[in-house]
DNA sequence: CTAATCACTGCAAACGTTTGCACAATGGAC
DNA sequence: GTCCATTGTGCAAACGTTTGCAGTGATTAG
């Protein structure tokens, strides 16, 4: 039925030692076995089992992902990029996803830990605690989310603040408020940081903290109405989403963006050009990070690395589009 | 280092095979070495190694997802799905972004169908012969896309392009415009041939058919004009994307919609309710399908059902928003 | 009390590879 | 012509499981 390396060999006429490393080490054998060998395996449609590989070498080939929402395109994105890195590594992805439930993730984590050569988690949701017991089982990396001792790779969060308060107080803003996103998020926890920060070693500039938002469509509505109360001239929303919701609530009461207020989101995920007025936010090259997660991980594995379980930083950039302006003439 | 059988078989007292046995088939063994058996796997840390597993079984326990963009959350939701399902069956899943690409599509099946116990293809963008002989390497699962004698789960397109036709034509639209999707895709090829015939079938109702464009916001963009020109008052476009990017550019023309316009789309994706005004689309259940096309495969691997490789269609609805209406009065 | 059945457990083979080691053949240096 | 190094190949063990078969007691029927 099935092919086995021991039917090539014997169609071949070699030994199947012979066949295993003209495939695996073609410099091990003649060039003239290799080639009869090559061809016995293509025309007979030889591929060689990686259960028994990986029962022998240790090795499977495979790395895990774990995400807390693939529906949700910023980790699609993410996705994208460590799958296309991992194929052209020759190694496989498999995937989980946890639906943003803590102990799913720890159990996912868990499951695949002793079936991949590492492990990659996303937005980790779970503690550090677990976070570190589960670097301890086996080579790991972690993606948006940053732990000593743990190899991370992480967005530039706080630059990513920096830059648009910036912009915005280049712009004219004195007055702006922050839709902060949920209290367990560690990125939002490095925003609000870095807006804080920057907004008080700014002259006469307030930062308004609105409070913990959902980081969807609905929270931005909700957050909308406390921003104009607060009598802010621009809003940074906690995402791409958020802002949308801020945008559509600001619509609703009559509101012009950006002429009215200035709104900006973060991520850049594909909403924000189709919405009207298209968002000024900022870009996370998502796929970049997938693509860098996993050689963190592969690095890790083939060589070894303990040595530096770097905390690799991505730098972000501003887009600006249509949602930002200078704040209405005070009349 | 790592817990083998043996090392729980010795702790306990017992031998490799008991263990096994407790561990897989627990009424094989008597109820006080079960208990004996699993305290001391867990206290251990013991999981079965599944390479070794394999080996002997012939089975992976894990299945194979192919899409063309995990980008797109049209796929993001039935990855999810699936995902989903195959976890609460035991199964894990490997998945493959073929970005688009029939060459990288065929070599991703390929690839999986040796490793795994069967491979779901998601909107196949392969040639049928090649998937007719994947289908003959080991089960195969379609979705979204039909081929006689491959059990396949598609959506009810047909019904779906005429409901919309029907609402249409009840808010009173006689001249319809269609914004086609690639011609390569099966079902914008299932959805233009429900359209025409409804259309052809109703009194006094023009399709007119703009041509075909790409399935994103920018041929939305591009259509518009064309649809304004043809003077029809409703304008059904391929999916959410391309008609987002049709009320765009009606937008940046001055154009109303609903109240000179109506736009439908097709899929339902979440952006369809972050633009103004909310889309009035057919919704496609992603994720119920991304489980279907699970349960359809594990019915394959399992129970050996070569008998009929049945094509399964999933229902879809109209979700009605405020992108339709009915058309302006004749002055 | 004997024989037959039964429930439980252990032995050992098998799954398809990789790889250390031994061996044979070849070629070059002296 | 001898010896050594080098190159290429095969043998066989090992990886961690599952599972058919056989064996051991215990239980039950006669």
């Amino acid at each position: 039925m099935v092919v086995t390396i021991r039917d090539v060999a014997q169609i071949a006429g070699v030994s199947i030692s012979t066949v295993s490393r003209a495939l695996a080490s073609p410099d091990k054998v003649s060039a003239v076995t290799r080639v009869l060998v090559e061809d016995t395996a293509r025309t007979m449609g030889y591929r060689a089992n990686r259960a028994a590989r990986g029962l022998v070498t240790g090795r499977t080939t495979s790395i895990g992902l774990v995400v807390p929402d693939l529906e949700n395109p910023f980790f699609g994105s993410i996705c994208k990029g460590v799958q296309a890195r991992a194929r052209s590594a020759g190694y496989s992805v498999f995937i989980a996803d946890t639906d943003e439930d803590p102990s799913l993730e720890d159990e996912a984590v868990r499951n695949l830990t002793k079936q991949v050569d590492g492990v990659i988690i996303c937005s980790a949701r779970s503690t550090d605690a677990a976070l570190q017991q589960a670097a301890g089982d086996g080579p790991l990396v972690l993606v948006n989310r940053a732990l000593p001792g743990v190899p991370s790779i992480t967005f530039d969060n706080g630059g990513g603040a920096r830059v648009v308060m910036r912009h915005l107080i280049a712009l004219g803003h004195r007055r702006i408020a922050y839709v902060a996103g949920p209290v367990t998020s560690w990125s939002n926890r490095e925003r609000t940081l870095a807006l804080q920060a920057f907004a008080a070693e700014s002259d006469h500039v307030d930062l308004i903290e609105l409070g913990n938002f959902p980081p969807v469509f609905s929270g931005g509505m909700q957050a909308a109405d406390l921003a104009v109360a607060s009598g802010a001239t621009a809003i940074v929303a906690f995402n791409d989403l958020v802002a949308v919701g801020v945008i559509e609530r600001l619509r609703q009461r009559g509101l012009q963006v950006p002429a009215d207020l200035s709104v900006t989101g973060f991520d850049n995920v594909p909403v924000s050009t189709l919405v009207w007025p298209n968002l000024t936010t900022v870009d996370f090259p998502r796929i970049q990070m997938g693509r860098a997660s996993v050689d963190a991980l592969l690095d890790t594995v083939l060589h070894r690395t303990s040595i530096r379980p770097a905390i690799t930083q991505i730098p972000v950039e501003l887009v600006v589009r249509q949602s930002t302006a200078p704040p209405p003439q005070r009349a």
